[in-house]
RNA sequence: GCUCGAAUGGUGGAAUCGGUAGACACGAGGGACUUAAAAUCCCUUGGCCAGGAAUGGCUGUGCGGGUUCAAGUCCCGCUUCGAGUACCA
């Protein structure tokens, strides 16, 4: 009988939703295990061949552990807040509600038809009241904590405000916008409204006056991370720079921490190199310059305090408040000019261009260890958000000081003996320090850099900086805070009211500020967000619901927050809530969290980097020190899988005509290449008839085809993408060749991890495994072929091999290999004309994890009655492997003896080579004692030295 | 510019600790079955050379060196491609 892959696929599918096979429960008597993916933003175009990549590696490791005896959550759900969405429905002119909905529904369609293993009863989406609850709750914490950085973690506010009415804020020790200096006195006297904008300053959620990416093609800002390049990453809109209040995340205080975890888990060093560079940490010093004439000091961050000795002017960033106190009256017009010419500059133009601009502020600093005076610039290379926004510039010895030096004419001082300074800068931090101070030069400080190499000379300046209190040893991070509001519409609400511009949380048993169903959902140019339209948008403080904003009175009924929050809110904790995802009482109840405990394996695509896997990481060290998550890190190992490319094919058209010429004839014609749909294309070789279909243009088609009467397209790699024609759908694929080929087919095509292009050419050597694999079992009229004799010893070797290769494979996502150990063990067992039941049945529960359906479909002809997927995993029994050895021994040297170990089959002839290979290989083991060679013919595979 | 990763047949890709390079699959070529096609099965398939043939020899993992009895694998120097990041002091 044939492999009826159609029916076999249906009535499983089936079955698996009748028997809540899937189904997961918390069973403390099996060990857990968590596999995640990163679940998909329900978008418009529905699944390509790639979406399912990473699905189909977890799942095949979910069903494997699972076999292997672990209880196993395997959840899936939906990211479907955010802009994605929202941009979707707006191009489309529907509520995005609608379109969002939609689009669920049309993935869940497709991905059923693939044969996950995941438990729908947990499935979640971030834009379900029930779910952003606690995206919501999540929120209100954040604004009620601050971080303390001598403990290095979140505290109650309530703590920090008791010691600003004890003690005021000097001393303190904790994450902070900037440095606020208050008496507890001056505190105390505070009104309601500086106090909020003053914890502003700490709380961890906060409102801050911040410049953002603002994106008015998009009609809202954007985090650092959906900007690339000074475009939006959705859409590419143009970003600028703007000044907006907006709330914000204090990201930045975890950077320790978040740097930290990334040596305890288990991910790709590749990702986690990117994580390093975007916290950057920066190892430094902070100095302090005295501004000439004056008494007023301003500080600089330097990793080069070294270099002191070759200062030769000072640098501040434009938007920095020095420049006002540094600008003399001479100057002043010249540095008003400057000032309006780098404002009207954008992001994008200050990137694209490095510009050599700046201009003299009049003033001079006093450098603390030669006492002369240096000129103090403004330029635009000093950003104002990264040290102090001031630096000391060392023309010598950083390139961007160099560049500068030499376009205005400024010294610069070697510091580095044999340094050639004369073309470019010497920025390597290696050699011996020279000038420091400069011979002849008056002493000013007793202190000498001398002779010593940069890494010394650094210490020794960190070392003296510190102890004559000039300034102080610093770390400084690259990672900045989140920007955490959106101007749009298709987001979690703030649950804020305002009450006299001081923000005030809804209460949390009024949790969840719902939503509210718009009509104009529009986002607007100016930034004003779209919930400002709704006239349902107010908080009734005394009744504790949302109401009418025309009710507004600031008396009773407040303005609640029009922003919402952006996508990555939702994404950041939803590993927790499929935990536990009907409560309605917590986040995950504690019972829930202590079992699953963080997520074992995750899987999802290298993309989300420095976005969600940063953020996700933040969120969970948070709600850990709120004792909420059990541990530090949510995701102990993850595997990125690479983007399936598309390959496209392509047709020549013999320019201003209507013929179209075979690829390997081109050359002979003026021809333009156009893109063909891939799904016309068999091979390479076209389908000519039904091209002439495809546009009604090339109906009338004419063809110079190739010597066999073919005609043959040209192909690329590209991008999957409609405008390409080469979207393969796994609808398509399933309807040909079933679920199960696919599966197999996406994981034979090379490592998961890996970038590659879809190639549908190749899939019928998978199906005809799965046909012959079928036909193993399967006699001509439907019976199943099995015996219950005992297996001979090469079928279990056989059986074995391949036991040992999957169960190695699994571990390490080598799946493509994996399938070539069945072929091979299928193919040697037909060979054998094996029919063993327990061959056959150990070989189901192998092959389950790649293609369930049809390993339930032949589980269920070997006479079970339940679920392959309860079977056990074959334990492997490696005397089934052993190659019989006979051992020689030799002696060597006239003392020392060892032995060779040679297979059975080996031959005289293939002994005596070997002896001698290990005789030739002797003469270069002189001195060590040879315990043992094992040799097989042709080879030496061990030697075993002492 | 900096950081990380990669480079193996016509194609996708295999190759534990350094131990017979090219598993497995596609494609291609040849053959069997068939009226024919589909399906299935068998053989060949990195390159070059010799032989009627079984077979044998040489060469071969981006390039140039090195270590080693032995290198796709380790070390040094390049080239190319990909990813991330970019005035971060």
């Amino acid at each position: 009988m044939e492999y009826n892959f159609k029916a076999i696929e249906k009535k499983w599918q089936r079955y698996w939703v009748e028997h809540n096979t899937y189904k997961v429960t918390e069973d403390t008597g099996k060990p857990k295990y968590y596999v995640l993916n990163m679940f998909p933003y329900p978008s418009g175009a529905g699944l390509h061949v790639g979406h399912p990549l990473g699905y189909i590696a977890s799942d095949i490791y979910a069903r494997a552990k699972r076999l292997q005896g672990y209880n196993v959550l395997n959840p899936m759900g939906y990211d479907a807040y955010g802009l994605p969405a929202e941009q979707y429905a707006i191009q489309t002119g529907q509520h995005p509600e609608k379109t969002t909905f939609a689009n669920i529904d049309r993935y869940r369609e497709q991905l059923d038809k693939i044969g996950f293993c995941f438990d729908w009863d947990r499935e979640v989406r971030t834009c379900d009241p029930k779910y952003y609850h606690w995206t919501q709750w999540a929120f209100q914490k954040m604004f009620n904590s601050f971080f303390c950085n001598k403990c290095q973690k979140a505290q109650p506010i309530e703590k920090l405000i008791s010691r600003f009415e004890e003690k005021g804020s000097i001393g303190i020790d904790v994450a902070q916008t900037e440095q606020i200096d208050f008496t507890a006195t001056e505190w105390n006297n505070m009104d309601d409204k500086q106090k909020s904008d003053t914890l502003m300053n700490y709380r961890i959620a906060f409102l801050g006056e911040t410049m953002v990416n603002w994106c008015p093609g998009l009609g809202t800002v954007l985090a650092n991370d959906e900007v690339v390049d000074g475009v939006s990453v959705r859409g590419g809109y143009p970003v600028e720079q703007k000044k907006m209040r907006q709330w914000c995340l204090r990201v930045s205080a975890y950077s320790q921490r978040l740097l930290d975890g990334l040596d305890t888990i288990d991910w790709s060093e590749s990702i986690k190199e990117t994580q390093r560079n975007w916290i950057g940490r920066s190892e430094g010093t902070e100095m302090e310059f005295r501004i000439a004439g004056t008494d007023e000091k301003f500080t600089i961050f330097t990793t080069r305090a070294d270099t002191i000795f070759g200062v030769t002017f000072m640098v501040l960033a434009p938007e920095s408040e020095l420049v006002q106190t540094t600008t003399t009256p001479e100057q002043k017009e010249e540095v008003e000019k400057y000032i309006a010419y780098v404002k009207g500059r954008t992001e994008r133009e200050r990137m694209i261009d490095h510009k050599v601009t700046g201009v003299f502020s009049g003033s001079y600093a006093i450098n603390p260890f030669t006492g002369e005076s240096i000129p103090i610039w403004i330029s635009e290379y000093v950003l104002a958000g990264y040290g102090t926004g001031a630096i000391m510039a060392v023309p010598a010895h950083d390139s961007r000081d160099y560049a500068f030096a030499k376009h205005f004419n400024l010294p610069i001082i070697p510091l580095i003996e044999g340094a050639d300074v004369s073309e470019e800068s010497y920025d390597a931090k290696e050699g011996t320090v020279v000038n420091s101070p400069r011979q002849g030069a008056k002493p000013y400080v007793d202190f000498t850099l001398n002779g010593l190499s940069v890494k010394e000379a650094i210490a020794a300046t960190k070392e003296y900086v510190t102890s004559h209190q000039l300034g102080r040893v610093k770390v400084n991070y690259r990672l900045r805070d989140a920007i955490f509001s959106r101007q749009r519409y298709w987001g979690e609400p703030f649950p804020v009211y305002y009450k006299h511009g001081i923000p005030q949380m809804i209460p949390e048993e009024c949790l969840p500020v719902q939503l509210p169903q718009v009509e104009k959902f529009l986002p607007t140019e100016t930034g004003e967000p779209p919930l400002g339209h709704a006239s349902v948008w107010a908080w009734d403080e005394v009744n504790n619901k949302i109401v009418e904003n025309s009710k507004i009175d600031d008396k009773t009924v407040f303005p609640i927050e029009l922003y919402t929050m952006p996508g990555f809110a939702g994404s950041s904790a939803y590993y927790l809530r499929y935990m536990d995802p009907h409560n309605g009482q917590a986040l995950v109840s504690p019972e829930a969290v202590q079992y699953w405990k963080s997520v074992d394996l995750y899987v999802g695509g290298s993309e989300h980097a420095t976005g969600h896997l940063i953020y996700s990481r933040f969120w969970n060290k948070f709600l850990f020190d709120l004792g909420v998550s059990v541990t530090e890190e949510p995701f102990q190992k993850l595997v990125n899988q690479g983007m399936i490319q598309g390959r496209s094919n392509f047709v020549y058209r013999i320019k201003d005509t209507n013929t179209f010429v075979s690829f390997d004839k081109k050359d002979q014609y003026d021809v333009t290449p156009i893109h063909v749909d891939v799904n016309i294309v068999s091979a390479d070789i076209l389908d000519v008839e039904a091209f002439k279909k495809w546009r009604p243009e090339y109906a009338t088609a004419e063809f110079i085809l190739n010597d066999d009467g073919k005609y043959v397209c040209g192909w690329a790699v590209e991008k999957m993408s409609k405008s390409m024609f080469n979207v393969v759908n796994p609808d398509m694929i399933i309807e040909k060749f079933g679920a199960d080929t696919l599966r197999l087919y996406e994981m034979f095509l090379g490592p998961v991890e890996q970038s590659k292009p879809w190639d549908t050419n190749g899939i019928d050597g998978c199906y005809r495994f799965l046909k012959k694999f079928w036909n193993f079992f399967v006699g001509q009229d439907g019976e199943l072929i099995a015996t219950d004799n005992d297996p001979s010893k090469e079928e279990l070797k056989a059986l074995h091999t391949l036991i040992k290769k999957v169960t190695t494979d699994i571990e390490e996502f080598s799946y493509n290999t994996s399938i070539a150990a069945f072929m091979i063990c299928v193919n040697e067992l037909v060979k054998l004309k094996s029919a063993s039941r327990k061959i056959k049945e150990q070989l189901t529960v192998l092959i389950a994890p790649f293609c369930p359906h049809l390993a339930e479909e032949l589980w269920e002809m070997l006479g079970h009655k339940t679920s392959v997927c309860d079977a056990a995993w074959p334990e492997l029994n490696e005397q089934y492997l052993k190659v019989d050895t006979e051992t020689l021994g030799i002696s060597f040297n006239g003392k020392t003896r060892f032995t060779m170990d040679f297979a059975p089959e080996a031959t005289k002839e293939e002994i005596e080579q070997a002896v001698l290979a290990a005789e030739e290989s002797k003469k270069h083991l002189e001195g060590k004692q040879i315990v043992k060679i094992i040799v097989v013919p042709h080879r030496i595979v061990n030697i075993v030295l002492k």
